[in-house]
DNA sequence: TTTAAGTGTAACCTATGTAGTTACATCTGT
DNA sequence: ACAGATGTAACTACATAGGTTACACTTAAA
């Protein structure tokens, strides 16, 4: 089982190139179609800023593609994030051990 | 294709109900063994905190479960609330129509 | 070369949310 | 009566999202 070693991508990079190039949108384009000002996509394609559930929905209605796939990005990245800037979760007790059995995936 | 009309389980409620009790773990031995304090795993609990990453890790750890599956729960929820508690986001302009070949499920 | 479009970002604002501590009232079983 | 467990209020510190406005910069077209 291999670990990564760095981040998973961030939404606002998927976005970016399999979304906004191939269309040929523009930052401005997206956020005046999206609704939202223009901070916001552009802090979102350069991996400072979040996908929130209200943004996942607006994603997911313009580019056909399920909310749950911008939410799913953003919560890869933010785990892995917290799992390697902080080790105060280890702390935690374990009240009840995995089975080896049904967890060969870290998923 | 049935459209839920409750909101999901929040996660607070499958911890108490699948872990907690089984365990004979009071909201305090919780709070202790996950080195939080009681108001947070007392909040969850009762509906009114979330599972951010961090509490996410210690749950995986404590529980031996993925942190993913405590942030699934805790999405679904999120998504449902927010879908429907606004519709701001369905005045987002739709750039690409999604395939009904590839969008048979909403996920 | 001038002009306009697109961009990143700072400053400022408001709203919200997490999480900690302390304290209190309540409830339950012994 | 007592101890344990609980929910929650009041307070704190901190972080983040997202909006507006303004500025400097780059690039491409006129």
């Amino acid at each position: 089982m291999r670990e990564r070693t760095r981040p998973p991508a961030h939404p606002g990079a998927i976005l970016k190139r399999h979304y906004l190039k191939p269309l040929h949108l523009t930052v401005s384009d997206a956020a005046s179609g999206l609704k939202v000002s223009r901070k916001t996509i552009s802090k979102l394609v350069n991996e400072r800023g979040s996908v929130t559930p209200d943004m996942a929905l607006r994603l997911s209605r313009a580019f056909g593609t399920s909310p749950e796939l911008w939410l799913n990005l953003q919560q890869s990245y933010d785990l892995w994030r917290v799992s390697h800037e902080s080790r105060a979760w280890e702390r935690a007790r374990v009240f009840m051990e995995h089975s080896r059995l049904l967890a060969s995936n870290s998923a």
